[in-house]
DNA sequence: ATGAAAGCGCTAACAC
DNA sequence: GTGTTAGCGCTTTCAT
């Protein structure tokens, strides 16, 4: 900077107000002053300059994994946000345990960001508490942190609407599959379990037990089992409500390979519409995690501005549901029935 | 640090000795030392310690999208060996040419990162003229760039091997499906076109350019209708070579939405063994991501701490031949000869 | 509107 | 093995 300056004729001080575009600069040394970075090719050290203001320039996310749908779409539109900001993105991804505790532990991104985005996390108390510690504002995405910055879906309703599509098709018999993650990856089962029951009560349907089961992602055997199981009870399901779109994909094949017409004989709904929903056209509740991204980039921006601001702040976004070709009429019910007779 | 220091009772130099983990700090000494730290919750800045080392103890990444399998999974497998080595990573997501030419322009990295990698651009002269200037080891990833330190798979090998695979199976009208990619993402489309080229050539069947065609990933109606030119031919292919599962997908859709039978009347294959791949029992040639995010990752630590070793390295990766069941043997030749008769 | 000077928190010589 | 000291490259009062 000492160079700029000496070239352009001035003090290090007015090379700093010009290029952080202060007003206080007259226009004529304010061009003389660029040029010279131009010509020297000079770019601030985000460093030296954090030193003083105590900003750094950064934001940190907190991720699980990267390959994952959710993770690529979320970044992807947090990204492009933060850098119209001027600000960096960080990634720490904490794929397993181990991983998590030494995160926990040492706690990297102290001092190293200006703001935290912890995704898709099932924090324990003790982590929360820590990350209270962190002295930089901390969003949680993904999950609903009490009293705490959080950005999510509504997979209450989302799960509600689901299974009143499922409903209005006919179907009474409605199966519910959890997805058992890995990770610490909060999938929001509860959540959405719970709005799997609140439908059924609303229509009057009882609930089951026998018609929730779990299973995860990637697990055929395991997946293939829990259908088996579902298929064999005394009144199995016509119909087969899947938190996530990957085991909804799953389950299909596994219906098909079985002879086991997909939506006829069972209809299958997913949740999330990621671009497998409709490699496979399946219906799906879809959620936006480039919406999430953004909404929790701007929340992490406000709060960097003034941390006191939308201290509690939940913001939660809604869903859809998107009927493809795999959820129709269940099977007419006087046919069950006559064969009972 | 002055806080640490005073609490264990010594300079601030101790303090920082010992935090950095040398050796020359006595044993009684480092105890008290970490002690205090652990109590004041104490963290070094890594800006301060940045702006005497001249190191910053970041890696910087600019990726095209973190919204496709292939980043992800690099990312994955790049990230906790970079946090093993205790550097943070820094993304840049580079989704268009104005952010890509603001990019270059402003090359935000410099100052702020200790290497950098670029994945999956076609870059211009200009543009890795540009990046030679960045006074930091630049690895490039998923391209070739002369006399820069690279990692990328061999396309050529594995279109080749790809392309083998079909003409063992007895294909001899082999159709090339390009990706055009948006966004400056590189395919690798060449290498791979030529690694066909050289396989047909090899085994002394004609190259026809009438069987070479493109499409975007994404494009149902551009990748009918590429689909239908090629069926169209007087000599139509009996198997097609997608360089991306994506398209192979796409393919096979519309086929079979189109009643041709595949694998039995038309053989599909592809290019990268995604999930997809797996989800469609698509027959595709394997590409690791995560291989090549570790290498890369590798190669730059290692750069890191002799910027002139390996200045010139090129990794090669290879690819593997998955057969699955979208490719078999093609339906026999002298049925179509006594056709034409 | 601009400059001088102090200091942000740390590391690296250098002394002891 | 440990302390003292001098910066690293900026921003920010405070003068002018």
């Amino acid at each position: 900077m000492a160079d700029v300056a000496e070239r352009a004729g001035v003090s290090t001080s007015t090379v700093s107000r010009t290029l952080r575009g202060l007003s206080t600069v007259s226009p004529e040394v304010r061009a003389r002053v660029e040029q010279a970075a131009r010509e020297l090719n000079f770019a601030v050290s985000r460093q030296a300059a954090s030193l003083v203001t105590g900003r750094t320039g950064n934001v940190a996310v907190l991720v699980p994994t990267l390959d994952a749908w959710f993770m690529g779409a979320a970044l992807s539109s947090l990204a492009p946000l933060l850098r119209s900001a001027g600000m960096e993105l960080n990634v720490y991804v904490i794929p397993d345990m181990a991983e998590r505790t030494s995160f926990f532990e040492r706690l990297p991104a102290r001092r190293n960001a200006d703001a935290l985005l912890v995704f898709s996390f099932d924090l324990t108390d003790a982590e929360t508490a820590r990350l209270d510690g962190l002295g930089m504002p901390v969003i949680y995405v993904s999950q609903h942190v009490e009293g705490r910055p959080s950005v999510y879906v509504d997979d209450v309703a989302g799960a509600l609407h689901g299974t009143r599509h499922l409903l209005n098709l006919g179907h009474r018999r409605i199966a519910f599959l959890e997805t058992v993650g890995a990770s610490g990856f909060s999938f929001s089962s509860n959540e959405r379990l719970v709005g799997y029951r609140q439908a059924l009560t609303e229509a009057g349907v009882p609930l089951d037990d026998d018609l929730v089961a779990a299973t995860a992602v990637g697990d055929k055997r395991g997946t293939a089992e829990v259908l088996g199981r579902l298929l064999s009870l005394r009144e199995p399901p016509t119909a087969i409500f899947a938190e996530q779109d990957e085991v909804a994909v799953a389950v299909i094949r596994t219906l098909r390979r079985t002879q086991i017409a997909v939506p006829e004989r069972i209809s299958v709904l997913g949740f999330d519409d990621q671009p497998l929903a409709d490699w496979f056209d399946l219906s799906t509740v879809a959620q936006s995690p480039s919406d999430i991204g953004r909404e929790a980039g701007e929340l992490a921006l406000r709060l960097i501005e003034d941390s006191q601001a939308e201290h509690e702040r939940h913001v939660i976004l809604p869903t859809h549901v998107i009927p493809r070709a795999t959820t129709a009429p269940a099977p007419r019910p006087q046919d069950e029935q006559e064969a009972d007779r």
